[in-house]
DNA sequence: GTCCTATAGATGTATATTGTATCTATCCGC
DNA sequence: GCGGATAGATACAATATACATCTATAGGAC
């Protein structure tokens, strides 16, 4: 247990699913792409076995199907589209995504109200 | 396995830590008494073995301190105070949550600006 | 008194999820 | 033909989580 730190400046990897959704409710792309684009969005501790292993997962629940695609430049790549149950999976987990957030708000708003002394790191 | 369904209605138990050093940082209290109020937050999943088990933990690492304390009416409780160090640990912890919360934010607009058929489940 | 229930805390263990390292393959420039 | 970037995949160890179980105390029902 590493206590504080434990997601430190990134999502937790626990919304890596929800974001590839959302990635590809935007448009159809592949593994190597969403990385970059979900280490974007701020999930910093993404890395590719997870990644691939969520997208496979996904296919198996067929929220997603892919192919292969040959590339102009460098090996080929797995594309993957959002199937219509990923779109519902998606409108679904953005539902509980915005449960967590108002969680998360009244939880902060909460901790701005403690007394001064508690908040001395975010107020000089 | 679940999709989409993993976090229904509830903060993930990722969050139950910095719940446990909010509610300590408003004062002093029980295991059995912070379950039900961790609960109360929204973290519905909550389950005694976890917590006590956290409880243990944070009192390894000097975040809370604790003794027994006889109840009027029921078994004697333990009792768990936030000390100096479990102060720095919230104020820090809290800290990577708004980060999550404004990930979360920016995730949830990117969602809401989809093309409408994206967004047939939010808006009637 | 003894049985049942609520309160209170703790542990053991099976299973899931993650992190990390490693592996293959293709194409490009040189 | 070699090294680096791109692309995808897997194995295994380390952690985390869920679930069941165990102890004990106080209070009320009978």
């Amino acid at each position: 247990m590493s206590t504080a730190s434990e997601s430190n400046g990134t999502l937790p990897r626990h919304y890596l699913k929800p974001c590839l959704l959302l990635l590809l409710a935007e448009g159809p792309s592949h593994g190597y792409e969403l990385l970059e684009q979900v280490r974007r969005m701020g999930i910093k501790g993404a890395e590719p076995g997870g990644l691939y292993r969520y997208l496979r997962a996904m296919e198996k629940e067929e929220m997603v199907s892919s192919w292969w695609e040959p590339s102009q430049a460098g090996p080929a790549r797995r594309t993957y589209v959002l199937t219509e149950q990923g779109r519902k999976g998606l409108n679904e987990s953005v539902q509980s995504l915005r449960e967590v957030r108002e969680i998360l708000v009244s939880l902060l708003d909460r901790y701005d109200s403690l007394q001064p002394k508690a908040a001395s790191a975010s107020r000089p």
